[in-house]
DNA sequence: TTGTAGGCGTTATCAG
DNA sequence: CTGATAACGCCTACAA
């Protein structure tokens, strides 16, 4: 059995009539806006939960011209990342009293921004993901006033508040690594064409043979998208070329499980013939076959910063003062890498 | 530089001065609701293009009583599971015109609660996901004109709709697997205690051990908490014991990783000292060593149906009638499951 | 400390 | 086909 059918529409105004007072003295509790005689107060309170009213949103916000919602942005992510940034972000916003109106899927650029329009008006402040697609042209439909953060997108300069992971260094230092265990053929997956981290990744490999002086080779660098199919085959055109690596550097975790994949099926060991080591840290890359060596991004924390860096624009309005952020990756070592033979 | 700064707001009343029209004809072009002569209209549409005018949502459904937004309550999903389902969920969603208001990490009844009344008239139709807790108590809460759908709750009866993973049926069959196998001490590795899936899945695992008049051993049974580490933590109790199984079903995938991950640390083989079997064919699944034997579920598709079911239920109102759906599950084998030796 | 009244931007119901 | 105008539920000066 349900319990009691609820009112067509408990309002304001049947509070007051109850208590014997105005609205306004209602509208005051409820907002702790102006002073109410402490009895009164309780009285409302207790009026308000017998009846169950809760202030209607709507009209609230047609009044104050705030929605209390933040809106999220985020593109077609694959698998644990998504539900780690949702994570991070979502303790924040729920702790600032915040709702979240989430979005993503968004193939191209049209698809984006219908998705912003449809935001428009709906939402206090927007946390915008987009590492496929040129961010600033997007945000330039974004009324003014409405404050933005930018997660991972390429920008440069301080125009808007961004926040990226910094994907250079991570992979600069993975590469060092592989290269101070001896490794000289060293083959990289890349992530999708137009992926900005993708790029940035590949800029961090590219660089740390550089700096070692050591021969670069076309053949050596791989077409992926970040999912395991592509790492399987990526291994596989590697294998089948006369260039064979030595160690093998996937820009994700996923890609890297699904070359583990591949080059266990071909027979080749890891990490006694070939090395291999990923991006991200994921969960599972700890209990892989053998545990991944790889490079750690504080997913949940990405978020988490978006949050509270979107809060305080909010907050500061438009004293606020732009900038970019970057959240450090650490190397982790484990088994799946080791010195050339 | 940032395109021309957006009016402070753009009302209904500057698009119909401009046009020289009434609100009353502007607000008709906006919702196709009655007859707007042909050439007006284009007049407004493009003057309301011009000016950026885009209708006040919270105005609009002060009135209208309708948010165009459906509400998604989950629980702290670990990992995959999350994305999936809102993938699911938002493909629909968007398609029908609707914005997602999501909504996460319940601990306990208390924090649902206080979710579940942020959420009262933010939205049009709400998604509740909550394995964990006593589905029905919740909804309690709920105003009767709110259309829920309840998501892998423990429910019975058709009081409520509701959708529920064929956990029972999987289970039964996977174990099933392992008994056509020539294994007879095969080991179980639980769920939270108070989660849902897990119970029903325990359950089909014991009634296919009863059908095939297999002895039940308790320590076969083992906790777990759906997290690599937990599935680890069991394999390690289960190869201490002194009856050793020689089958593994871990309750999901995840713990199905750690499980393998651990035996491997222990020097034993997978499938030819233990088979290992889990539940939810992740991604990854299919790309560990060995590729792990486990069942299917169509996650995206549970979230699809979910709002599939929430829209009708909108769309008809009173009428509808409502009713449980279970989403079937397959097994899918691979090579971490082999005959016993 | 409390009440009155105007208005937020739309839609809906009437008359024209 | 079009235009006034009254709600919708709430907040917020301003007045008492």
């Amino acid at each position: 059995m349900r319990p009691a059918r609820v009112r067509s529409k408990v309002t304001i105004r049947d509070v007051a009539r109850e208590a014997g007072v105005s609205v306004a003295t209602v509208s005051r509790v409820f907002n702790d806006s102006g002073p109410v005689n402490a009895e009164t107060r309780e009285r409302i309170r207790a009026i308000a939960g017998r009846l169950r009213y809760s202030p209607d949103s709507a009209a609230r916000s047609l009044i104050t011209r705030r929605t209390n919602t933040l809106g999220v942005l985020l593109p077609d992510l694959y698998g644990e990342f998504f539900s780690e940034v949702i994570r991070g972000i979502h303790q924040l916003t729920q702790r600032g009293g915040y709702h979240v109106l989430v979005s993503s899927s968004h193939a191209d650029k049209g698809e984006v921004e219908a998705a912003l329009r449809a935001m428009r008006g709906r939402v206090d402040g927007l946390v915008l993901m987009s590492p496929d697609i040129d961010a600033p042209a997007l945000v330039a439909n974004i009324p003014d006033a409405l404050p933005v953060v930018l997660l991972n997108c390429a920008v440069d300069g301080d125009e808007y508040d961004s926040i990226m992971i910094d994907n250079v260094g991570g992979a600069f230092a993975m590469t060092q690594h592989l290269l101070a265990l001896g490794h000289r053929r060293i083959a990289f997956i890349r992530g999708g064409e137009r992926n900005h981290d993708a790029g940035e990744r590949l800029r961090g490999y590219r660089a740390a043979l550089e700096g070692a002086g050591v021969e670069q080779h076309a053949e050596l660098e791989v077409a992926g998208d970040f999912t395991e199919a592509a790492g399987s085959r990526a291994a596989k055109t590697l294998l089948a070329g006369d260039r064979r690596p030595t160690a093998i550097f996937a820009g994700n975790d996923s890609m890297a499980f699904g070359a583990m994949s591949a080059l266990r099926d071909a027979g080749v060991r890891v990490p006694d013939d070939v090395s291999v080591a990923g991006f991200d840290d994921i969960p599972i890359a700890a209990y892989m076959s053998p545990p991944l060596t790889t490079v750690r991004v504080a997913i949940a924390e990405l978020g988490e910063l978006a949050i509270r860096t979107l809060l305080r624009a909010i907050d500061e309005g438009n004293e606020h003062e732009r900038r970019r952020q970057v959240l450090p990756t650490w190397l982790v070592g484990r088994q799946s890498t080791g010195p050339r033979r």
